[in-house]
RNA sequence: GCCGCUGUGGCGGAACAGGCAGACGCAACAGACUUAAAAUCUGUCGAUAGUAACUAUCGUAUCGGUUCAAGUCCGAUCAGCGGCACCA
């Protein structure tokens, strides 16, 4: 047998491709289009690892399948290119980010196609790309026009050492990740897009798209959308009134009598206000000092012992009884939710229950059922309104409802939705990112918008890609990129310096893949069309998007945000991005842990390639488990599916005549159709090549192969392994493969003629027996009491139950 | 902490929608071929007990429930993984 050669015969197929353009996708009318996509890699500098094949290796294997069905496929590649991981090893290494992109992107390249992916490189994207991110500024240009881009104060990580804003993922345990310099945070302006204002639409329209459940329930969630009340308590300060209100959204205006405090968050303005007023304003300072330095998440973490202080000199006003009652400060609440002050009811709530007892606060119950001296009864199902006035005997339901109509009534508060979801911070002071297309006019009182002819902003192409010492961006430093004029009034006005996150390039790519080279629109109309359903309902432009879990929150969210953006100003014609949603696991180490260099478990696939083959390496990914499931990689796993390739290559040897299946072998050839091909389609690509590697045994078991079923067999393996296939079907005089049909199956020669079923006595195997297959259930029945023989003299039958072509239970005494 | 997910042989994993648990592959063991090894081919391969091919009992993280029948459904518990808004 000459030798499966796979390096050779590799090259050969990826240059093949290459020269014929065979994935090359044009807008072609007459066919159905199909437009698949895995989510763009961020070229990182350490080369792809093994986990990176996994997605496109699917998605490659969806595209090949739909391509031989007959589908016009839109299968395209890019790169997500902006991002601190590059800026922060530009700065380490001294090497200019744009250089080190163009490094990693020409290893990822070359890496990628030496895995014999079907991309259409001809409409290839980078988000670092002057003439891409043109259309990212664009975009937020119009964001900005429509009052949906704002500059807002926010807390961000700062680094006091280093003196750079940090990253949540760059502070460790309060300290700066990198010189381990003392991390508070500080006050900034920041751009602010108003995500908020889609929240319901967001939330809405999941319903229309198909998404697994669990992304779906992340994105709730995330969006966080509660119905409850906003509740306004009158304030004393200093013994008088005062006419600062306080005011409360609460989910559980059912519990206002048990109010027994407030709590504001330490950064709540009324600190500031009050100042004068309280008498331990020093102590109160102290607080929010010490709590500005730790996270949202330290923050809210249950586990830890609630802290806080209380506000001498002021005291509120619970509006239902009119009763004083405290107010505190404490970092257990947050200025970014609600209103940033709550109204604590520890009796019903496990924080304030918490709070209340550290504090010695009153704990009244007002809700029955549980044992509030122990521990918080946070039940609402269950339980009736005690110790609240009018709402006494009344369900939580109904009490939600009677004190909400009449805080109304009453002016106040007032019901109210609220939503956890944040609006999108989109500045950064970092050099690496699209530069924000507004300056700063003093003349005309604000930020002014760049005209759209004078976009690309392009980031000055300079040595200085350094942080500034005091916060800003490295743009900040760069005297004539700043100093600008006023595109509205003329005078002298300086550039934005803060930059855009990576989230931006990302949120909009797969629109322009269907129209890369467009240099007058973001996308054109007609392209557009076609790519949303030119011989079928409009439905969103993505058919068929897979990405990994941890996207489904702030990726996904944002970019589906930007669509409905886009479709609100008459850009795109869908309100959705994407049609359907898929994740996969990731390929952990083989020591069962993620891959990381600092652990020393990476595994390159250009070693896996040399030893293995891309199509070896192909199968493999495929065949270690459930695609959507993480899995560890294993070096002797693989070889069996090297094993496998050899005895498919192996077939060419036993090779017969035949232009149909053979007898022994078509129910097993119709059936292995079938399953590859509904695989496929559920992502379930382990058990295909299970059912090929079975298919295999079958045919080796009868000593050889005939042309017929050579030639399904490699249209079945093609998507999978394409080389070799490719290879085999040209050897065998059948053409060239990826201009063929996927195979076809009869769904009647898919059975066998008899089945053997299992027949139980109460559940337990007792005998075999076997039946014409579709036997109705008496015969079934009558097989069964056969094959049991003797087993049921003496007993009385009390029950038959009977599954055709599966089992027959019989349950006697 | 909150939200989501996962738990099946020595290992990776199968099991459509409650119907014979362990497909397919890896590793291991035995045999064939070979001077020998590798490769290849054939066979065995969840545990326990007796044993000749066999039979019985147990077995899908733990405990309990529903059902003629539970890896699958329900309740509780334990363990691990992922996300948590400036990593992408």
């Amino acid at each position: 047998m000459k030798d499966y050669d796979y390096s050779r015969i590799e090259k050969k197929w990826q240059a093949y491709w290459e020269e014929h353009q065979t994935f090359k996708v044009t807008e072609d009318g007459s066919k159905e289009k199909f437009y698949v996509l895995a989510e763009f890699p961020y070229p990182s500098g350490q080369g792809l690892h093994i986990g990176h094949p996994r997605p496109y290796t699917a998605m490659d294997i969806l595209a090949r399948k739909r391509r031989l069905q007959g589908y016009n496929v839109l299968f395209p590649f890019g790169w997500d290119a902006f991002g601190l991981p590059t800026e922060n090893f530009a700065i380490k290494n001294r090497i200019h980010p744009a250089k080190v992109t163009a490094d990693n992107v020409a290893s990822f390249t070359k890496q990628a196609k030496a895995i014999g992916f079907s991309f259409d490189w001809s409409r290839e994207i980078n988000t670092t790309d002057p003439a891409y991110y043109k259309w990212t500024q664009w975009i937020f240009l119009q964001l900005f026009k429509r009052g949906l881009a704002y500059k807002k104060e926010m807390a961000v990580n700062w680094c006091t050492d280093c003196k750079v804003v940090l990253a949540n993922e760059e502070v460790v345990n309060g300290e700066c990740e990198r010189c381990h310099g003392e991390v508070v945070r500080k006050v900034k302006s920041q751009w602010t897009l108003k995500i908020t204002e889609y929240a319901q639409r967001l939330l809405d329209d999941l319903e229309s798209v198909d998404y697994p459940e669990r992304v779906k329930a992340s994105q709730i969630n995330w969006i966080g959308r509660s119905t409850g009340a906003e509740v306004k308590f009158a304030v004393n300060t200093g013994g008088e009134a005062s006419d600062d209100a306080l005011a409360v959204y609460t989910t559980r205006p059912d519990t206002l009598f048990g109010a027994t405090y407030m709590v504001i968050a330490p950064e709540h303005p009324y600190v500031e206000k009050w100042a004068g007023r309280l008498s331990n304003f020093g102590e109160v300072v102290k607080y929010r000092e010490l709590a500005a330095k730790k996270s949202d998440f330290e923050r809210t973490e249950i586990v830890k012992e609630k802290t806080g202080v209380k506000l001498d000199g002021v005291l509120a006003v619970n509006p239902v009884n009119g009763a004083e009652i405290p107010v505190f400060i404490s970092d257990y609440v947050m200025m970014s939710y609600g209103t940033g002050a709550i109204m604590a009811v520890p009796g019903h709530d496990t924080r304030d229950w918490e709070f209340a007892k550290k504090f010695n606060l009153p704990i009244i119950e007002v809700v029955k059922g549980g044992d509030v001296e122990k521990e918080a009864f946070t039940d609402c199902d269950a339980g009736v309104m005690v110790n609240s006035g009018f709402l006494d005997g009344l369900s939580v339901e109904d009490a939600k409802v009677k004190i909400t109509a009449w805080l109304s009534e009453k002016k106040l508060g007032e019901p109210k939705v609220n939503f956890k979801l944040r609006d999108w911070v989109f500045s950064r002071q970092r050099y690496w990112g699209e530069p924000i297309p507004v300056v700063y006019c003093e003349k005309c009182g604000g930020w002014v918008a760049l005209p759209e002819s004078e976009l690309p902003l392009t980031l000055p192409e300079v040595e200085s890609y350094m942080p500034t010492d005091n916060g800003e961006s490295p743009l900040a430093t760069l005297v004539g990129f700043i100093n600008t004029v006023c595109p509205v009034c003329g005078s002298p006005a300086k550039r934005e310096t803060d930059t855009m996150p990576q989230w931006a390039g990302s949120s909009w790519y797969y629109l322009r893949y269907c129209d890369p080279h467009n240099d007058k629109e973001l996308i054109s109309k007609e392209k557009l069309g076609y790519w949303t359903g030119v011989n079928s309902a409009v439905s969103p432009p993505v058919d068929w998007y897979n990405g990994g879990m941890e996207h489904t929150t702030l990726h996904l969210l944002y970019s589906r945000f930007w669509h409905k953006f886009l479709y609100d100003i008459g850009v795109v014609n869908t309100k959705e991005p994407y049609k359907k949603r898929t994740s996969h696991g990731m390929i952990l180490g083989e020591d069962g842990q993620k891959m990381s260099k600092s652990r020393g478990n990476v595994i390159n696939p250009d070693d896996v390639i040399r030893d293995y083959g891309a199509d070896g390496l192909r199968l493999y990914e495929m065949f270690v488990g459930d695609f959507e499931k993480v899995a560890p990689w294993s070096t002797t796993g693989i070889k069996g599916c090297k094993r496998f390739l050899e005895r498919v290559w192996g077939l060419a040897e036993i090779l017969s005549d035949g232009d149909e299946y053979r007898k022994e072998l078509r129910a097993a050839f119709h059936k292995t159709v079938k399953k590859v091909g509904s695989d496929i389609e559920t992502l379930k690509f382990n058990t295909a090549i299970a059912a090929l590697m079975s298919l295999i045994n079958e045919i080796y078991s009868t000593g050889s192969i005939n042309k017929a079923e050579l030639r399904t067999f490699l249209i079945l393996l093609n998507p999978f392994a394409p080389h070799i296939t490719e290879e085999m079907f040209e050897k065998a005089g059948f053409g060239v493969l990826n201009t063929q049909s996927w195979a076809g199956y009869d769904e009647e020669l898919c059975k066998d003629d008899e089945t053997e079923i299992a027949v139980q006595i109460n559940g337990k195997v007792r005998a075999k027996a076997v039946v014409k297959a579709g036997s109705d259930k008496a015969t079934t029945l009558a097989a069964a009491k056969a094959a049991l023989g003797g087993l049921l003299d003496g007993k009385e039958i009390v029950k038959e139950i009977a599954v055709p072509d599966k089992l027959v239970n019989i349950v006697a005494r």
